[in-house]
RNA sequence: GGCGCCAUAGCCAAGUGGUAAGGCAGAGGUCUGCAAAACCUUCAUCCCCGGUUCGAAUCCGGGUGGCGCCUCCA
């Protein structure tokens, strides 16, 4: 059965159909680096690096494209608001980029092409378009001609005619057309630009897309992702100037993600109600925000709310815990050699292989990561169910918190930090508290649990022992 | 005005024709010196009205409420 996907173009869901075997061309919109990422654009970022992290598990190869807009009307101005330059403040923000999204366990790229980087070849498909009569040039300005593609409208359902009647913003009167949209815009007095067969000026923010993309991927590729809000009119846009570029079609598949509403309303830049996705990951556990930005099936809206946000540390929690005391029992099988352990190694790779496939079942149906996290939980209660046992295994252990840690990672919610550096002196103090129980003192085994626990240490008494955990 | 989406327990959230996953919170139980953890049990008939069907949360029609896009936006 193969991966099935939403296809914003048909409106369904679709077969996986890869334009070559086994490999995956997807490009994904990045961000206009003229300040931090907030909740939202996290969304979309967290998203689509599980769609790749998925596909490469399903064994594909992956060529992943995420682009950096480093040329617009918001950098500029953020230069002039800062008295910097606008360089320097679309690299500030690619390397801020670089530090949140490695926080968020969000995977590098293939390529992270930067439109600065992709001048000459912007030049070169915009005079296409031009030769090809596709695209006018007006004073300084070059516009993509919408009435020379008929099928403008496609991706967002939309036909030219129903758009004129939504206009609501004062027309452009170099346009031709309404609909028609900037390739090239001329440079104002004082603004960064690059000389072109037009006069001096910048890409228009639609095209670098569409260059990106097939230099680096080729004319046409199979995934394109982005959130909702993109579909018109830069997906639309895009679709006409490369298709009208190349004569095939684009994308197989667009897939776009639902909006992270704050109070009902999506977050965005220009509400003004949105949260830094730095200043959350001061709050929260940098796993907690992944883990609930991939709570809900990636097209639906999600609404952050700090209740939600406690849940996502509560239910993460749940797994963590089961993993430490997986490895707890693990230890204290090791310590002892001479006990005796099942042989039960293929009972529980059998038992395991079935919530593999319930989570694989869940991720093929679109990436619904909602089901997915569900069946991880399964095994998060199989696996506990498999420590409550009198006698188990260091092999039955091992195939609970591989599989465990096995989805954990597909998602990109894998823990960094163990407990392994069991310190000598809370080692000394449990054997002390341990002595102490034997001897029937509770008093002086609570008062070690109390110190412990002043120190952020909780201890738990199993039947294998005591262990220990950083609160 | 046009296009489109959504409405499931206290909360988050799957399920899209066969009698309601999972998580958080809650209740009861087992285990424990106590505690914690864990396990077991328990907690909804799916916004409203009408229709199709042997059968609907799931399909159709009509309401109500909310949201997105049509303008920079992930």
């Amino acid at each position: 059965m193969a991966i099935q996907l939403y296809n914003t173009l048909t409106g369904q869901k679709e077969p996986l159909q890869t334009l070559e075997p086994g490999k995956v061309r997807f490009y994904a919109c990045g961000p206009t680096v003229y300040n931090y990422f907030h909740v939202g654009n996290a969304r979309m970022f967290v998203v689509f690096d599980t769609v790749r992290r998925y596909l490469e598990y399903r064994g594909y190869e992956v060529r992943y494209v995420q682009n950096f807009t480093d040329v617009d009307d918001k950098i500029i101005q953020r230069a002039i608001e800062t008295g910097s330059d606008v360089r320097s403040v679309a690299n500030h923000y690619i390397q801020t980029y670089f530090e949140d999204a490695d926080a968020l366990g969000i995977r590098r790229a293939t390529v992270h092409p930067r439109v600065t980087e992709c001048i000459p070849d912007i030049i070169r498909f915009i005079q296409d378009l031009i030769d090809a009569g596709h695209a006018y040039v007006r004073g300084g300005d070059v516009y993509f001609d919408t009435s020379s593609f008929p099928e403008y409208g496609k991706l967002s359902g939309q036909s030219p005619e129903d758009m004129r009647a939504g206009f609501r913003i004062e027309v452009n009167e170099q346009k031709e057309d309404p609909t028609d949209f900037a390739l090239w815009k001329g440079a104002k007095p004082g603004e960064e630009f690059w000389d072109s067969p037009w006069g001096p000026g910048r890409p228009g923010w639609h095209i670098e897309c569409s260059v990106m993309s097939q230099k680096y991927l080729g004319e046409q590729i199979d995934i394109h992702g982005g959130g909702r809000d993109l579909v018109f009119p830069h997906h639309e846009n895009e679709i006409a100037q490369s298709e009208s570029h190349s004569g095939k079609w684009f994308a197989r598949y667009w897939m776009h993600n639902g909006t992270l509403n704050i109070n009902g309303e999506k977050m965005s830049k220009s509400l003004g109600n949105f949260i830094m996705t730095r200043d959350l990951l001061a709050k929260r556990p940098a796993r907690a925000v992944r883990f609930f930005l991939l709570s809900a099936q990636y097209r639906h809206p999600l609404n952050y709310t700090e209740e939600a946000m406690d849940q996502a540390e509560q239910a993460l929690e749940r797994i963590d815990r089961s993993l430490r005391n997986l490895a707890h029992r693990k230890q204290t099988l090791e310590q002892a050699p001479q006990v005796p352990q099942p042989d039960d190694k293929q009972e529980q790779e059998a038992e395991a292989a079935k919530v593999r496939e319930q989570f694989v079942t869940a991720m093929d149906d679109d990436f619904n990561t909602a089901d997915g996290i569900s069946a991880l939980f399964e095994g998060v209660r199989e696996a506990n169910t498999y420590l409550t046992r009198q006698e188990v295994s260091v092999a039955g252990i091992d195939v609970w918190s591989g599989l465990i840690e096995e989805l954990l990672d597909v998602l990109g919610l894998k823990g960094t930090a163990t407990d392994d550096d069991l310190e000598a002196n809370i080692a000394r103090l449990i054997e002390e508290r341990n002595e102490a129980r034997k001897r029937r003192d509770f008093q002086r085994a609570d008062e070690i649990r109390d110190q412990l626990l002043q120190q952020g240490i909780v201890l738990e008494d199993t039947a294998q022992g005591t262990r220990w955990y950083r609160a």
